[in-house]
DNA sequence: AACCAGGCTGCTA
DNA sequence: TAGCAGCATGGT
């Protein structure tokens, strides 16, 4: 492989070139991947994002950098990519920064909204930055139900640093998450030692009990008709209600309609720019919703956003 | 030190 | 079907 086997793809075997849309920031995607120290699952340096990634059937480092408006792929210790796993680290980043999605209409439509319009010249070129790995998505979404941020965080770097795997390179150890085969093996007290409540780990333990069988997968609910049903089916599973439903449809789905109205940071932001005394009532949120329709997820984003 | 946190379940009426 | 208490534990 020398040259341009797939449209947008330019490499030269060792890294490979990704001209980004317009609009696009990757600092502003630098900005939300910053947003915790306690993440590990990258590590942001230098104006790069460096993880492990699933390529091909492999496990990759994969760096992530960008230049005049395209974005350079490469693995660090790796000299050479294969023509696989260069398509697999492309197709991961475009997933991941939701590199397809044109998003002028999503500004124009929101143009004329007091909360969310402003923010679109903020945060100009910020997309909804995604978890490709379902049960990443669904394991986090669980693990922060109700608890704050911060503390979701020292959970989570708990949880992958006991039972993801690990490589070390150039003096730094880089995570991937574990794997639902890994985690279906585990007993509750497992997970409650590293303080979960016995409700998430065994809903997690469950979870990882479904993908692993097979009985729960991302290609099956892309497959549904619309998200709609793809989020009723989500929900049979225990500790699965509308918010995480929508969030893991946002996230990891891409559904640019999913709506986690229930979320207390959406309330907060409301109330931030709004100025109010008090967080937004169900009808007062759908008010401003109205004009959002479609973009939910972004608009939820953005606002996520403005917290920081 | 009370109140809050990127909710969900299951019991009541 | 709708409303709400209880959960479970760290942060601020």
């Amino acid at each position: 492989m020398s040259t341009q086997d797939t449209p947008g793809l330019i490499t030269d075997d060792d890294f490979i070139l990704l001209p980004a849309p317009d609009p696009f920031s990757f600092a502003e995607t630098l900005t939300y991947l910053s947003r915790s120290e306690k993440e590990n699952l990258y590590r942001i340096a230098d104006g790069r994002v460096t993880r492990l990634v699933v390529a091909a059937g492999e496990s990759v480092l994969m760096e992530v950098g960008e230049q005049d408006g395209t974005l350079c792929i490469r693995s660090p210790d790796k000299v050479k990519l294969s023509a696989p796993i260069a398509t697999a680290l492309m197709d991961y980043v475009q997933d991941w920064f939701d590199l397809n999605r044109p998003l002028t209409p999503f500004y124009t439509q929101v143009a004329t909204c007091p909360l969310v319009g402003p923010l679109t010249a903020r945060y100009h070129g910020l997309r909804v930055i995604g978890s490709p790995d379902l049960f990443e998505a669904l394991c986090w979404a669980i693990i922060g139900q109700q608890i704050n941020l911060s503390f979701a965080y020292t959970l989570k770097e708990r949880f992958v640093e006991a039972f993801g795997s690990s490589r070390t390179w150039e003096n730094r150890t880089y995570w991937s998450f574990p794997t639902p085969a890994a985690v279906a093996r585990l007993s509750p007290d497992m997970l409650t030692r590293l303080q979960f409540s016995r409700k998430k780990a065994e809903y997690i333990i469950d979870v990882a009990d479904r993908m692993a069988t097979g009985s729960l997968s991302k290609t099956a609910l892309l497959a549904y008709v619309s998200h709609e049903e793809a989020r009723r089916d989500m929900m049979k599973i225990p500790g699965v209600g509308p918010w995480t439903a929508h969030y893991v449809s946002m996230r990891c789905l891409r559904d640019p309609a999913a709506f986690p109205s229930a979320d207390v940071g959406l309330h907060n932001a409301v109330k931030a720019l709004t100025g109010s005394e008090r967080k937004p009532t169900p009808a007062e949120l759908q008010m401003h919703a109205t004009r959002w329709q479609g973009w939910e997820a972004y608009a939820t984003f953005y606002l996520w956003r403005s917290l920081t």
